[in-house]
This record gives C-alpha cells, structure tokens and sequence, in this order.
DNA sequence: ACTTATCCGAGCGAAACGCTTGGTTTTTAG
DNA sequence: CTAAAAACCAAGCGTTTCGCTCGGATAAGT
C-alpha cells in the first residue's frame, strides 16, 4: 500500500465520476477539466481502474466511464490499490540477508500487521461516503443529462441549471476558470 | 502523508530501539545489523528522527541513539511524519489552474479530509503498542547491558542471554545471519 | 592516542511520478 | 457515409524520490 499523490487524484476523478454518473457516462475530457488533471494521465489511471472492475467505458461520443458498482460498494482502498503500483513488498525479495528456505523476512510480519490496519482502514470509508460529504458541503451538480443512454429513465426532476463553476469541489469561494 | 518503504523503514529501526534501550544507548550499527538496513540510510533517517525531538542521541564509544519520549508518547504518524518529505500540499501551489486570491485548490479540501482521517488513525498507534505486540510474539531480546550509562540503575534481572539471532521480529523459525 | 560512535554532505543508479505526443479503434451524430 | 467524439494504447521524457555509497568531520569514552 502505498499513499502518493497518484491515489489522490485516482479518488478524487472517482469522486467527480460518482457525483455525476446519474447524467449517463461522464467523460474524461470533463472530469480533466473540473479536475484540472491531464487528460492522458486520467486515461492511464482509468485503464487502471476499468482493469480492477471498478469503472466501466463506453466508446464513442457520448460515451465515458461509469462507476461499474455502486458508490457504497467501492471503498478507498480498491481506488488506491487498482492505480498504485504493487508494494514491492520489501526490498528483501533477493537479498542475500532474507535468504533462507521458506523463511521470510521478519520486517515483512511486523509491518504488515501495521498494512493491514491501513488496508482496513480505508476499505472502511466507501465512495459513497466521499460523495455524500461533497454534496453535504453544499456542492451543487449541473444537471446536463447526455442524450445518448441515461441509467436511469426516470424522468429528470425539474433540470436544475445552476451557474455551476466547471470546478467540482467547490467551497465557501467557488473557483471560476474562464 | 505519504507511505513508503522510507516510512517502514523508519517505524522498525524505532521499534528495534524501544525494544532495547532500557539497556542503554542503542547503536545505529546494531540496528543495522539486526534490521538488515543500510548504516549510512539510518544515520540519516535517525538524523530526521532526532531533529524532530524523536530520539536522542549520544556520542562517542558506549552511545548511540535512545527515544526522547516514552514510547507511548510516541505514535507512528510522528514517526512517518518525521522522516518523510512533507507532502508538497498538492501539485496545484502555481499551477494557472489554481490560481484566484485566496482561492484555495478544491482537491485541497477534498483530500485533506481523508487525509485528516489518515493522521488520526496513524496516531491513534503507539510505539509502544508495536513494541508489545513484538514481545508478544514471543520476541526475546537479547540482555546485554552497556556499561556507560543504563537508563535505570535498576538491577538487571538475571540477564537472559539467549542465542539470540540478530533479527529482531523473528518469528516461527529464526533467522541466522552467518 | 585510539577507537567508537554520531554527524554531515555530495553524489549515484534505479524507479516512480506526472505528463506529453501521436496515434488506433469504436461508435454516435449529422 | 462521413466526420467527430470518445475510449484506448504505447513510447518516451524531465523531474523527483528512494535507498544507498563514499568520504570524511566531530565528539567522547578507554
């Protein structure tokens, strides 16, 4: 487990794909601009993520990513595990002190008591979760539903049209770009 | 907070310490040694330590390196903190994205609080709770008093000299260096 | 004095980070 | 049918960090 800026933005797009996936698939382009994230880079992390079974993509225009399970169902650490590299699981896989028949290195036991908690820890925190306290800050979603395939039919109820700043995780002082 | 191996690193070369400075001055050398990590990479961790009010040091033959504090009084996230570059607060500190006056960064605000959550759980874990939890793995810890300055002019209790392996967390079947 | 130890700085190969470039495929809209 | 929109993919690039080495300097005990 490791904890870079690498996770941040992977939890952060995954944050903006959750708070307006209900409009149909959400684009990479959009998500990069709110984000202000390369669009490449987003690319390669979504091919991560859409590996790891946590987003689907649909081609063409249109199309996008979409969250493949539920919000509550994706915790912190699926994100953060699907983008980052595998821990290298200690330096000592080589080392001619960690040799040994089956014998493991010792500092692997100590600190992966201490891993699991991590792990534990934000496998307890879901994306729905992140999602609900963005929009408990007061965040306010423009509601621009693609054409192409909503999720849901049900009809959308009075198209809330805000002057909503192409920034995602406004606070008390929106950002405005243009 | 980041999460490396830097941060392992740092955690079992301060457990090894709290393990054993009831003997005195812990030596960098032994440590090393025991831990299998690079002398030269722990003088400089243990340099970060010590300027963090962490550890302390003493010089000469017989010193070597004790804990500042109780080790209950001394968390994992002090230690990661401590030995870690601090994080660079988000890539976005002169970005033309993330400019306005005084317009904090959105993903700022965002991941701090998961980040907060973080902190919190990494303090929330003493030391000296890892400490415990080595020894209760059966850990025995060689006693072989220094002669310069023992912390406690207590005396040693029938000094257990085991044959001890220099690894510290060994577990079921030990590790031998030579 | 000699040894033991902490201190300190420079540098180094490898890896990862964050990103760019330049495509290709798929699919919808016009 | 054509053009555009989007996901896909691979290669590479400058920078930073990682883990470590080397070569010393300083302090203190024996």
């Amino acid at each position: 487990m490791r904890l870079t800026t690498k996770g941040r933005f992977a939890v952060t797009a995954m944050i903006d794909l959750g708070l307006r996936q209900t409009n149909g698939p959400v684009t990479l382009a959009a998500i990069s601009q709110r984000q202000h994230i390369s669009l490449s880079y987003l690319e390669q992390l979504f091919g991560k993520l859409r590996r790891n079974d946590l987003v689907e993509s649909t081609r063409g225009p249109g199309g996008g990513y979409t969250l493949a399970r539920k919000a509550s169902e994706i915790t912190v650490a699926d994100i953060i595990v699907s983008v980052d590299e595998p821990i290298d699981a200690t330096q000592c896989a080589g080392k001619e002190n960690c040799l040994g028949e089956g014998t493991r290195c010792m500092t692997h036991d100590l600190w992966a008591s201490l891993n699991v908690r991590m792990v534990e820890f934000l496998q307890s925190v879901s994306l729905q979760k992140l999602v609900d306290e963005q929009l408990a800050k007061g965040l306010e979603v423009e509601n621009r539903p693609h054409v192409k395939r909503a999720i849901s039919a049900m009809p959308v109820s009075k198209p809330i049209r805000i002057n909503a700043p192409n920034s995602v995780f406004a606070l008390g002082n929106a950002f405005v770009k243009s």
